[in-house]
RNA sequence: GGGCCGUUAGCUCAGUCGGUAGAGCAGUAGCCUUUUAAGCUAUUGGCCGCAGGUUCGAUUCCUGCACGGCCCA
């Protein structure tokens, strides 16, 4: 037996399963080859009057699951669901062999089925098949949930992903747009001349972020690994090696808390150009996101997320980062000039800092709590100290900041963007600056990545790159506050079954 | 990590000021050949999240735990 019947419920279709076989029906039976989607029919036929499309005697085949039933002695209704929509289907007595009709009635909600039989319309003028031929495809053994209220236990919906995809439309809603997003963002990026690739996912070194990574084990070669926190290295390698263009969307494991916004694993664009700088990535990210909203059809550009209208129109606010610790986050001069001052303001807003920490590090703590949550409209933050961007080209006018930026929209931080450093001896000594934040306790900073040192010493031409968080975006544009809510399966913690 | 809330039938939810529970849907039986949450009649279904404590008695009160949600860090 598959399971035990785990309830009176199941356990009345099984003993219909076994009916089934014993009428010598097939409850998963595989030959039947639907011609036709459901969708595709009603954009095909709903606006046929009903007296023409009966005269037509219009075939067809569909297959689907029965998501309501609704029978009246010798005759009823069934709505079936495939993927791309649903079909009434009409089943009477008189238009089906007895065997079927009987097969029929013996139907559950849940059960997948073919239909064959002809088009016509309802006194109410829904499209409809009638059914000639109905055939057992899958027989379902579960109750699905009910029909009006459907599955709304987040835990249920997370964990059972499948039975939340049967029964609320929202979701695959939310997830077909998604992949609508990811497709227009792999278009554009292609249109822009960028070449695809994918880089490891094993790691022999924690790099590209400032994050805890994930441990694993090669025994082939007894060797200890990690879950890539990002690609960047991989990818600028690659620039070295020519493709001047390169853009992976991937996943990226970090081993740190999880909330609405953090998902242990999650997808990231990283993109890496030649010849560019980072003011032309926030172009281009303006004309990325613009190229996105044009294909999902919000011509406004404005969205509403989470109680706010976010207007997307170009061009995006840009601050500067001191600048708007000063007139968004009220902070004052001797805090962004004395650390000590500065640690003790942001104990006092309870953030985790302690005294080993660089200054800038401390303060962009304070940015965190004081001023991305009131970034609504995006925005670009630009000049971040080079002491918590170590893989960032410095500035030229002052050496202190890097060419980057991070956009936030909605208080979430989106994407982070620098011009690439390229300079092997100033790479060096950021790695080995990071080196010594490790020793001091930061679990978070970089290794040093010695083949990385070398291949800059080949020469990275000038490079912009950038990183978009992909889950983040697809929960802005989809209107959900919870990155589960565009994750189709998201991390849960383990449930002992009894 | 902290706070608040939730966990009752397959699903959505009531409820018991402490005396082992109820509705709708789904299921089952019957009537019904154009329904739209179809209708009508009858009916089955519960370790009231888990473990302790208080009590004559706990699903209810208390404590702890598990899982989830929200808020904060």
């Amino acid at each position: 037996m598959v399971q035990e019947a785990e309830n009176k419920l199941i356990q009345r279709r099984i003993e219909k399963l076994e009916e089934l076989k014993k009428s010598g029906v097939d409850p998963y039976f595989n030959g039947f080859n639907p011609d036709s989607f459901a969708q595709d029919l009603h954009n095909q036929y709903d606006e046929e009057a009903k007296e023409k499309l009966e005269e037509r005697n219009i075939p067809v085949k569909v297959a689907g699951r029965i998501m309501a039933y609704r029978s009246f002695g010798k005759a009823g209704f069934m709505k079936l669901k495939d993927f791309t929509g649903y079909m009434q289907v009409y089943a009477e007595k008189n238009s089906l062999s007895e065997e079927e009709f009987r097969l029929y009635k013996k139907l559950d909600i849940g059960d997948i089925i073919g239909v064959e039989g002809v088009l016509f319309k309802t006194k109410t003028g829904e499209l409809t098949i009638k059914a000639k031929k109905i055939t057992m495809l899958t027989k379902s053994l579960r109750p699905l949930p009910e029909k009006w209220h459907g599955l709304k236990d987040k835990e249920l919906r997370y964990r059972q992903r499948y039975l939340d995809l049967i029964v609320n439309d929202e979701t695959k809603e939310t997830m077909l747009k998604r992949a609508l997003i990811i497709n227009s963002i792999r278009k554009f990026m292609i249109k822009n001349r960028f070449i695809e690739v994918e880089t490891p996912m094993l790691h022999k070194l924690v790099t590209g972020a400032a994050a805890r990574p994930f441990k694993t084990y090669l025994n082939a070669l007894d060797m200890e690994l990690y879950l890539r926190i990002a690609p960047e290295l991989y990818l600028k390698r690659l620039v070295v090696g020519g493709l001047e263009r390169v853009f992976e969307i991937n996943r990226n494991f970090r081993n740190e808390g999880m909330d609405l916004k953090h998902n242990p694993e999650f997808t990231m664009m990283e993109f890496y150009v030649a010849y560019k700088d980072y003011t032309f990535l926030m172009d281009f990210t303006e004309e990325l996101v613009s190229f996105v909203l044009q294909k999902l059809d919000i011509k406004d550009k404005i969205i509403k997320f989470d109680g706010k209208d976010i207007d997307f129109s170009r061009p995006w606010k840009r601050i500067d980062f001191y600048d708007g610790l000063r007139e968004v986050g009220k902070v004052d001069d001797d805090i962004l000039n004395d650390k000590s001052k500065a640690l003790k303001y942001a104990l006092e807003l309870e953030k985790k800092v302690n005294e080993n920490m660089p200054h800038e590090k401390i303060l962009a703590e304070i940015f965190d709590a004081l001023v991305e949550p009131n970034l609504i409209n995006p925005t670009f933050v630009v000049g971040y100290p080079v002491a918590i961007s170590p893989l960032a080209k410095r500035n030229r006018e002052n050496p202190d900041i890097t060419d980057r930026f991070e956009l936030f929209i909605s208080g979430m931080e989106i994407a982070n963007a620098f011009s690439e450093l390229n300079d092997p001896f100033d790479q060096k000594g950021r790695f080995l600056k990071q080196l010594e934040e490790r020793k001091k306790g930061d679990e978070e900073a970089s290794m040093f990545d010695e083949d990385y040192i070398r291949a800059l010493e080949y020469g990275l031409p000038p490079t912009a790159g950038e990183g978009i968080g992909i889950d983040r975006l697809v929960m802005l544009l989809t209107g959900n506050t919870s990155i589960r809510d565009v994750i189709l399966f998201p991390l849960m913690r383990d449930k002992e079954e009894e």
